[in-house]
DNA sequence: CCCAGCACGC
DNA sequence: GACGTACGTGCTGGGT
């Protein structure tokens, strides 16, 4: 194919044309697009691979995307759809696709539009994502982007796709019981709520229970909501006024059941695909600002972990038959990543020892021996670490550690001079971020950051921040996304029947036939820890388990 | 249909 | 004196 020539085949119209017969896509078009020597381009072409996947036909020989090539382009923009990258590009106004297929009652399936609408719109799109990954590969090239989308951004397109079609394994049965028991607990929390409220009102209304805790009860208020509507009353709020009341902490237990109940055991079960008795989430790979993949429908990104009754949920994401669940995730891979970055003696020398990094961090910022590093001062520590790779001021760890902000500036002034690589690196990234304008991730992402001179200090310490944490959390995106890519090829060259499941953000979760146990953790440790040597180690912890809380 | 407030993860 | 941690998804309520 060559030139401005598009060709639309049409299929399962219901209007009696001439058109093409199911067998005969798969028998013509199956081979083509199956051979990787023909090379594809795409728009979304996750999208196409899974649609086609559905039909026994696989697609290989994908190069391009434009919907990636915009979304590295411009990754903070808020969508990357072909409609818009029309207009951006060409201004070219495409047809919407309620206006060949109506919309709201009247709209109809696209096998009922027109053959000749049908085409229009059809040839259109593909004409449109022809020409805009034509103009996209050469500002790719300017920009520099090139490389990450050939070896990074591309190559994990049918890995994602993969990962999608396979699925997570959630046992539906024990969903509901969970549903049930949280429904149980809630029940009895509101009518104890309704009576030390003395009303009964909507506990869900965060509006309705500010009049009743602030207004009827007469609690003192601690903060205002941001935008006009009054009262806080969120955990942290809460928390505070339990200790003046006793419906506060029964309104913070009714949260956290209502949340474990209508976002996870009731929305994951309405999920579970009858057949397979599996989730499909959907992984897209053009949303965030700093490169980090999201999980949509469900978002699996997001499980709860931390309290017990939320780790129940994760209980009942469970192994294929004769499998068993394996996590690997990335030990401290964003402070590893600043060590590498900031090229910080003290970082390095600690990584390479293998210490406890927030032990460590106490050690130099508290003074003290080792051996002296309690619990507490670990803790605190370890909010230093967090706060460094956020961007955080004296005063939000002020806040964090309950100290005096004078204190926490005093840590502050001890992390950068023993840490003094660190300190560097802060600041001529924000130096060069101001000349540029731009922040790049060790892979050559980039987010521009034009209010790093804004006169708003608001926007400039924002912009700061971002200047900040972007390479640290769009580098470590960078290698996890390699690391999944190498662990996809991986197990195709060994013949193994593992799959890869999931990814979040520094973990993947691999679904394990029980024989490939051992040589799956040696595969995943060598391809992750070597993916691409830094000058601190990578260390990657396993787990392994029978559901998803025991193999984190 | 959209925004606000809230809460779950890394 | 105010404001002050990066990045997401999705629920319910409440107003249009």
């Amino acid at each position: 194919m060559s030139g401005r020539h598009r060709v639309y085949i049409p299929l399962g119209h219901t209007e009696d044309i001439l058109q093409i017969e199911k067998p005969d896509v798969l028998r013509i078009l199956g081979p083509v697009l199956a051979d990787p020597e023909q090379r594809k381009v795409g728009q979304n072409i996750k999208y196409d691979m899974i649609v086609l996947a559905r039909y026994g036909m696989p697609l290989n020989g994908v190069v391009f995307d434009s919907m990636i090539a915009s979304y590295l382009l411009n990754p903070t923009r808020r969508g990357h759809g072909l409609d818009q990258i029309a207009l951006d590009l060409f201004g070219y106004k495409m047809v919407a696709y309620d206006e060949v297929t109506g919309k709201g009652k009247d709209q109809i399936g696209f096998q009922e539009v027109p053959a000749k609408d049908a085409l229009f719109y059809a040839a259109e799109d593909a004409d449109l994502t022809f020409m805009a990954c034509g103009r996209f590969s050469e500002l790719l090239a300017e920009q520099g982007l090139s490389d990450l989308m050939a070896e990074i951004e591309v190559p994990l397109i049918p890995v994602l796709a993969d990962m999608e079609m396979t699925g997570f394994r959630v046992d539906k049965a024990a969903l509901a019981r969970l549903s049930e028991t949280f429904e149980t607990e809630m029940n009895q929390l509101e009518q104890e709520i309704y009576d030390l409220a003395g009303e009964t009102f909507n506990i869900n209304s965060s509006q309705q229970l500010g009049v009743v805790l602030f207004e009827k009860l007469g609690l003192k208020s601690v903060k205002k909501t941001r935008k006009k509507t009054g009262y806080s009353t969120d955990v942290q709020v809460l928390t505070k006024l339990a200790d003046v009341h006793p419906l506060p902490e029964k309104l913070l237990r009714y949260r956290t059941l209502g949340k474990l109940k209508s976002t996870y055991a009731d929305a994951l079960g309405e999920l579970i695909h009858a057949a397979t008795g599996r989730i499909h989430t959907s992984f897209n790979q053009t949303i965030t600002a700093t490169g980090r993949l999201s999980s949509s429908n469900p978002n699996l990104q997001n499980i709860p972990i931390r309290k017990p009754e939320g780790r129940k949920i994760r209980e009942t994401f469970i192994p294929a038959g004769e499998c068993t669940l394996i996590s690997a995730d990335y030990s401290q891979i964003e402070l590893r990543i600043l060590a590498h970055c900031a090229d910080d003696e003290i970082l390095i020398q600690a990584f390479r020892d293998e210490e406890d990094i927030h032990t460590r961090t106490a050690v130099e910022v508290f003074q003290v021996l080792p051996g002296f590093v309690t619990d507490e001062l670990r803790s605190q520590a370890k909010a230093i670490n967090f706060g460094i790779i956020y961007g955080m001021s004296a005063f939000r760890l002020a806040n964090e550690l309950n100290i005096s902000r004078k204190m926490a500036q005093t840590y502050i002034d001890h992390y950068f001079n023993r840490y003094a690589g660190v300190k560097r690196f802060i600041d001529t990234t924000i130096a060069q971020t101001r000349d540029t304008g731009e922040t790049f991730t060790l892979f050559g992402r980039k987010r521009r950051l034009p209010d790093i001179n804004a006169s708003n200090a608001n926007q400039r310490h924002f912009a700061e921040r971002a200047a900040i944490n972007t390479p640290i959390q769009g580098s470590a995106a960078d290698l996890i996304k390699l690391a999944m890519i190498r662990m996809a090829q991986t197990l195709k060259e060994n013949g193994m029947r593992s799959k890869m499941i999931l990814s979040v953000h520094d973990e993947i979760i691999f679904d394990v036939p029980v024989e490939e146990t051992t040589g799956l953790m040696a595969l995943a440790r060598e391809v992750m820890e070597q993916v691409h040597p830094l000058k601190v180690p990578l260390k990657v912890n396993f787990g392994t388990g029978e559901n998803w809380a025991q193999a984190h």
